[in-house]
Order: structure tokens, then sequence, then C-alpha cells
DNA sequence: AAAAGCCCCTGGATGC
DNA sequence: TGCATCCAGGGGCTTT
């Protein structure tokens, strides 16, 4: 489920109530992607001090130490004073004084993990290859048209990749590229400055629009209230293989690159 | 260094 | 109704 703007819902939607709650237990289901990496009896007694994401992680900063979260593709986080009983895809509970939070992932591709500290070896492993954050001011057009041009891998993959930027998935990748005319299949370092810089606004603009819709709820996404999103009602191209395009009527197109679906306009984006 | 494939896992939709 | 096959918001790891 999750890209950045799923996962920025699901943070706004619970950061402000779970900041300076205090830990009151712990308790693990099934095993996730990552082992937790501590003794889970060891927070106990520690705050959550604030939750902060970075690409699709989560990072909810303890008073002492951080927990990683990432969602896979079939997470999703609740947080409320009080739950039902724990169900067969309950993988991660923590009671707080402001409430539980609960990870529920059928798919178990998600993770929950220990950092001691920002820079210990773990965090650095699972963030520390990632590229600019697409919303922030970092992100510039010179900078993305920079970060294209050691890339001769079709576009549409290098933007999933998030070595350049992070946070665009499989539903986003497929609506900034028809937003920008740009045929996924073309060579990143091939663009010219004037399309990366449209494509550079097009990410943009589709992020930003998706985390005002709340995200896109294909099939299990919540925010941490329980509320579905409504981005995918309005996507262009994504899981519309056949269907008119809504600008130019022509039928989508749907191929495979890296083993994931891409979907286009041929018309719309004709290079 | 970068690119391409391979997995991890469950469940829903589709087809015979 | 039953069973096989395919597909799904990700991404780290291994191999080219």
């Amino acid at each position: 489920m999750p890209e950045l703007p799923e996962v920025e819902v699901t943070r706004q939607s619970f950061a402000s109530r779970i900041a300076g709650a205090q830990v009151h237990s712990l308790r693990m289901g099934a095993p996730l992607r990552w082992p937790l990496g501590c003794e889970p009896q060891s927070l106990v007694g520690r705050s959550v001090l604030q939750v902060r994401r970075r690409g699709k992680y989560l990072l909810l900063d303890l008073s002492e130490g951080l927990l990683l979260v990432h969602l896979g593709m079939s997470g999703s986080l609740v947080f409320a004073s009080s739950l039902p009983p724990a169900g067969k895809h309950d993988h991660f509970e923590m009671a707080t004084s402001q409430g539980i939070l609960r990870l529920n992932d059928p798919r178990r591709f998600g993770a929950v993990v220990y950092a001691p500290a920002q820079d210990a070896p773990i965090a650095h492993k699972l963030l520390g290859h990632l590229g600019v954050e697409p919303l922030e001011d970092g992100f510039s057009a010179a900078l993305f048209y920079a970060g294209l041009q050691s890339r001769n891998a079709p576009i549409k993959q290098v933007l999933l990749a998030g070595e350049v930027v992070v946070g665009v998935g499989n539903i986003y990748a497929s609506e900034a590229l028809f937003m920008a005319g740009i045929r996924p299949t073309v060579k990143a370092a091939r663009l010219s400055r004037a399309r990366a810089s449209k494509l550079h606004a097009a990410v943009r603009s589709v992020l930003a629009s998706a985390v005002a819709q709340g995200g896109s709820t294909l099939r299990d996404f919540s925010n941490a209230h329980g509320q579905a999103g409504y981005f995918q009602l309005q996507a262009n191209v994504y899981d519309r293989a056949g269907l008119p395009c809504k600008v130019c009527a022509v039928s989508i197109k749907i191929i495979k690159q890296g083993q994931r679906s891409t979907f286009f306009c041929p018309l719309c984006q004709k290079a």
C-alpha cells in the first residue's frame, strides 16, 4: 500500500496524539521483515518524543533510541485509546499512556526496528542510501536533473528506486510520468533539462495532492484513525489498463518494468 | 557504480 | 465447490 503520501497521512493522523506518551507494554506477533533488534521489555518506561518520516519510513523518536517503522506493501497503523482483541495480522502493538499503537500487516513485508541512535549501523543500513525528500525545499529541479544524469535505467524504475528522490512508489510513479507527458521507458539520463523539470514539478504536485486526499486506498490502507484515502479515484493511469485516457480517450497501456506494472497513455506520453 | 532478478508473504480475483 | 494461477501501494540482497 503505502507510498510517501500514505505514510505521511499516517504520520499526521497520530503524531500529535502519541507525542509525550510513555510506553507501558509491547506485544509482538508473527515475525516481520526484520527482528525488532532489542528486547521489547527494554522499551517500557521510555517516552515517545515525536514522529518523523524519512521516505517511506516512520521514525518514532524515543527518550532513548528510536523505532523505524515500515508499512511494506500491506501494512497500516492504528492508534486509539482502546482496540478490539488483536487479530492474526496484528504483529506489533505498543501500549502507551496516551493510546495503543498497533501494526496490522497481512503480508509482513513491513517492519518495526529499534535503533539505539540515529546514526546506528541499522539506521544507516535502512536509511543511508535514500534520496532527497520530494516535498522539502532541498528537492530542486536542478538537483533532480543532476541526479538523473548517472542513470541509464528507465525513468520509471529510477523513480521507484528511491535513490534520487524518495517516496515515489508504483502508483505515483505512473501518475507523475503521465502528468509530465513522459514515456516510462525513457532512459533517465536522456531526459532534457526541461522535461526533467516538468517531471520534478509533477512528482511534487502528485504527492502533495495525494497527501491532501488522504492517500490512496486500493484494498487495505487506512490512516491511524482508521479512515480510508481517496486519491485513487482521481488516478489518470494507474490500474486503468484498457480504459480510455481521461485526456485523449486513447486506451491506457500496461507494461512490466522490473516485475512491476506500469501504466501510461501511448498518446499523451509519446516519448 | 549501476542495473536486473530474486525473494520475502498472504489474500483476493479469476479461470477451469 | 474446489483448486491452480496470477496479481498486489516495497525494497534489501545477490548476481551480472
